[in-house]
DNA sequence: CCAAAAGTTGACCATTCGGTCGAAATTGAG
DNA sequence: CTCAATTTCGACCGAATGGTCAACTTTTGG
């Protein structure tokens, strides 16, 4: 997706025509993002090489250095893309929404965003999991005001008896690990399960229960509902 | 010509009879793998240094691979070991339980999992996210029939309308990936609240409603009494 | 007490990897 | 077309790292 990018001096703004203002550079480097989020997410950090992202990107190594500072860099910017996409799914979710609808679609969305990026899910975790020694600044800003934020909303509907009494944050992280473990832990998923189709099997049959189970869990029974 | 050395001067048979192992190379082996899992599980395999390991120790490097020929095989018996540590907390669930006692209690053992080897859930986080190059093959064996035979445990529980029907393997991941996130994402948990102290605040005082929560989920309500 | 086995240690080596460089090739504006 | 900026690409380098080794010390069994 396209980003908020520093890309240096691009002073001309995209003009929509037959002929796309074809940056080389612009391509390039969303080829090797793609390759370096793959490889990244599976190695980790020190695990990757750039030999192997370039390998992947189809380029010379040389070429992912000159787009790319340093290696480390490279990380920067890659897991900074990921946390965007992170961020941007928390999506909204209003006081005035009925609190059943709005969890549930919230779960489904992070189900969604792991489903589709499952390698963007685990290369956020690997950097949690290794300290987030990156982005740990931007969780202590962007992603705590939400939660609190939302916690509050959280907070009004347990006062009006339409959501159990459970700590907001640990209701989130509740709801983030469940549904991150079905990219994260893919492996152990399909050692346990054997699917021929992990998406079929696992998103479209199994993750619905879970839902299910969350939203019963956080006490969300649908307002005009016979579940009890 | 006292020899100035962190090394214990026992020169006496150890204190302790009986079985104990004599051999030194038993006591460094152990402290070489409980330093070995923190690096590990804080690096992952690649970024883990044998001189980082080694130093944690206090041990030289050539030490680190007198004991284990390679940091592969270090890595292996690490991994291998928290492997074993994982399984035996799977422990029993009989059908003859209650299924709310049992699975309230399966929960909280695996969260005291997560509490008291918080490095060592990491750990085997990584090597999942990684496609548990190592393990795998023990997950598609002891881990899956583990869970095959329990959930036939599950499925009784269910067809006796004690559990809301949700398909077993899934409810064990949500189980896991629950209590495995107070450990795995700790940094991410510090970043949203800033507990004082993350044993106290998450594990003593959030951590109750989210068994609630999951229990709840699971549609265990408790017929009876509060246990505990 | 003695000799063999086990363990310790730092110096050393081969390889790997991130990063540099310079020169050739490509692109694109005027 | 021209020319400068951009991009390509392989050769090369220094640092870091896993692993080896041989000399030396300690432990152990008899």
């Amino acid at each position: 997706m396209a980003q908020i990018s520093q890309i240096p001096k691009i002073t001309r703004p995209p003009e929509v025509s037959g002929t796309e203002p074809r940056r080389v550079g612009f391509r390039q480097r969303e080829k090797i993002i793609r390759a370096a989020t793959g490889v990244f997410s599976q190695k980790g950090y020190d695990g990757a090489r750039v030999e192997e992202i370039a390998q992947r990107a189809g380029l010379p190594k040389g070429n992912i250095l000159y787009y790319f500072k340093t290696k480390k860099n490279l990380y920067r910017v890659v897991i900074e893309q990921v946390l965007s996409l992170w961020l941007e799914a928390l999506g909204d979710i209003s006081a005035d929404d009925d609190p059943c609808d709005a969890i549930s679609q919230y779960i489904r969305r992070k189900l969604d965003l792991s489903r589709n990026y499952p390698e963007a899910s685990r290369l956020f975790a690997i950097e949690v999991i290794g300290g987030a020694p990156v982005i740990g600044e931007h969780l202590k800003g962007r992603l705590r005001d939400w939660v609190t934020q939302k916690g509050a909303i959280f907070l009004a509907w347990q006062q009006e008896g339409r959501m159990a009494p459970i700590d907001p944050a640990h209701a989130f992280f509740m709801i983030w690990a469940v549904t991150q473990t079905y990219a994260d832990f893919q492996a152990q998923i399909e050692a346990v399960i054997s699917p021929a189709n992990y998406d079929a099997e696992v998103y479209e049959k199994g993750a619905p229960g879970v839902v299910a189970a969350l939203v019963r869990g956080l006490g969300l029974s649908s307002q005009k509902q016979p579940l009890r």
